[in-house]
DNA sequence: ATTTAAGCGAGACGGTACGTCTCGTCTTGAA
DNA sequence: TTCAAGACGAGACGTACCGTCTCGCTTAAAT
C-alpha cells in the first residue's frame, strides 16, 4: 500500500494531494486519514519502506573508516531516485505543519543522530577520535552538510566532499 | 509596505495568504501578484529589508577571527524575533515551489555562500587556511550547521558551537 | 428496539444517521440493514410500534359523527410529542426515496384512505351523505387538510378546523 | 444562470449535488455558496425563474368561476415537466431543513395562500360567497388538495376533481 | 457433548458529497 | 488611469455517512 504512494511521489509534486493518492492506490481518502495524521506521514512511512535508509554501523576498526561507511551510505541512499526529493518534501512539511515536524525530528532525524552519536562513542572508547570531535559537533556537522546538500545545493556533492569531511573530521 | 508584511509574518503562520496580506497591508491582491510572484518572494523581501542580513567581512586580521565574527554574526542575525520562524518558511517553499527554489538559491544562498567564500580566499592568500579546509568544504560545513541548526535543532546552539566550529575549520 | 430508536428521533433530527441509531441501540449497522431497507422504514416501524396509530371506525350512528371522531383521533395522535416530526420526514423521505415513497403510499397513505372511504361508503349505505361528496373527494380533502396542516402549517389548526371540514363534508 | 440549473433539475434527482450544479453550470461551488444558502434555494429560484407559476387573479365576476380559473391554473403549472418533480422536492427539503422551512413557508406556500385568500375576500365582498367557507377553510382544503395530489397521489387527479372541488366549495 | 451455523457487536473499507478555504485571474467603481 | 475591493472558476481540504464487507464471539439446534 504505502509502495504505491510512493509511486504517487516519484511522479508527484507539492500537487500531491490526499486526494489524488486515495483516488491512485484504490482507496477512499477516510481510510488514508485513518491510518495517518497528514499526508507527510504517509510519505515519511512510504520512505522508511520503499527506500531501506539502514546505515551500517558495523565496525570497520577505525573511526575513518566508520565514517567513511556512514557518509558513503548516506550518500548512495541519497541516489535513489525519488528519495532526494521525499526528503526535501518532509523537511519542507516539518516547517510548515508543526505537528508533523515534532513527529519528525523525534522520530527521524533523531534517530539518525543517535545512530551517528554511537559511531562516535565507540570511536571515543577505542581511543581514535581526534581532539575536539564531540559528539554534538561531529552530527552538526555531518548532517547539516548532507542536508544543505539536499535542500540547497546546485550541483551533486561527488566522493570528494565525503574524502574531504573524513580528513576534517577524523584527520 | 514590505514592513506590514512582516508584521504579518511575525504574527503570522503558513496560516499566511496573499489575501491576509493584502487585507493587512490595506492593498488589493492584484497589487501584490503585480511585484511579487508568490508571497514566499514577499517574506524574502521583506526578510532582506526588516531584518539587516549584512554579515560584516571586515578583515579582523586573521582566518580564526574572520570565521568567528562570521559565524558570531550569523547566529545573532537567527536570534532576532521572526527571523527563523522567516528563514524557515522560505526554505520549506523553496522545496515546494521550483521557481521560487531557483530564486531563493541563486539570490540568496549563493549570494551568502560567495560571501563566505571570499573570507576563505583572503585566508589563503593570507596563508593562514590550514590544509584541506578548501572553499568548497568551508561553506559546506558552515552553512550545514547554520541550516541544519534552523531547521532540524531541537534546542538552541548556543556558543560552544561556534567555538568548536572555529577550532574544527581554522584549527 | 424500535422504541429506542423512537427516542433517537424525539431528540433526533435529520442529522439522523444509521450510524447513530446503531450507536444509540447499541447494535452494529448490519443489524439494522438486515431486518430494514432503510432507516426511514425503521422510522416507519418506529412511528406503528410507538404511537398507536388507531382510528377508531366504530359506528357513531351518522356520517358526521364519524368523521368528526375521524378527525378528532387524527388531531389528537398529531397532538402526542415527536408524531408530527416524524409524519414529515416520512412524507419528505417519500418524496427523496423511490422506493420507499412507493412503501409509504401503499403500507401507509393507502391503507388509511381505504379506512375513511369505509366510513363514507357506510354512510352511502346509511343514506346520509350529502350529494357530491365522493369517497374520492372526501379522502383527498380530509388527508389533504391533514397533511398540509403537519407539512405547511405555520400555527396549529385547532378544533374550529374539524368543526368547519365537518360542516362542509357532512352538512 | 438559474435556468441553466433548471435543466440540472430535470435531468435530476435527489443525487442532485452542489458538486454537480457547479460542473454544470460552469462555475465553482463557492460562487454557489454565496448566492444561496442551500441548494433547495437554487430550486426554489429556478421554479420560479423557470416556471412561471404565476396564477391568474382575474375577477371572472363569481367565485364560482374564480376558484375554477384558479384550481384549473394550478393544475396546468403541475403537468409541465419537472415542476411536480421539483415541488416534492422543495417540500421535503422543508420538512428536512430548519431554516430552509422557514423561507419556503414564508416567501412560497404562504405568498399563494394570500392569494386565494384575496379571491375569497373579492367573493365575500361580491355577497357571492357560501355559508361556513370562511377564508382559511378555502385555502386548506385548495391547498391541501393540491399537495396531497403532489406528495401522495399515486395516479392523476384530473378534470374531476377540480369540478368536485368548485362544487363543494362554491356551490 | 460436540459440532455447526446463524445472528450479533464492532468497525474498517471504497465511495460520494459536504461546506470551507485559498489560489491566481478578472471585473468593477471611486478618486 | 490607477487601484481597493471583491467576485469568479478551480480544486484540495478534512468530515460525515453511506452501504458492503469481514472479523471474532455467543448462543441454540442438530448431531
Amino acid at each position: 500500500m504505502t509502495a504505491a504512494y510512493e509511486l504517487v511521489v516519484e511522479l508527484g509534486y507539492p500537487g500531491l494531494s490526499v486526494e489524488g493518492i486515495a483516488a491512485r492506490s484504490g482507496t477512499g481518502k477516510q481510510t488514508i486519514y485513518r491510518w495517518w495524521p497528514s499526508k507527510a506521514d504517509v510519505l515519511l512511512d512510504a520512505l522508511a519502506t520503499k527506500a531501506d535508509l539502514h546505515i551500517p554501523l558495523d565496525d570497520t576498526g577505525s573511526w575513518a573508516g566508520d565514517l567513511q561507511a556512514f557518509l558513503a551510505a548516506s550518500f548512495r541512499v541519497g541516489r535513489m531516485p525519488g528519495v532526494v526529493h521525499i526528503l526535501r518534501t518532509l523537511m519542507a512539511q516539518a516547517q510548515i505543519d508543526q505537528e508533523f515536524g515534532q513527529r519528525f525530528r523525534v522520530g527521524f532525524l533523531q534517530r539518525r543522530r543517535e545512530a551517528l552519536e554511537a559511531l562516535v562513542e565507540r570511536a571515543a572508547a577505542r581511543g581514535d577520535l581526534p581532539a575536539g570531535r564531540t559528539a554534538r559537533l561531529v552530527t552538526r556537522v555531518v548532517f547539516g552538510v548532507i542536508w544543505y546538500e539536499v535542500l540547497a545545493a546546485d550541483a551533486d556533492a561527488g566522493e570528494e566532499l565525503i574524502e574531504e569531511l573524513v580528513v576534517l573530521l577524523a584527520r
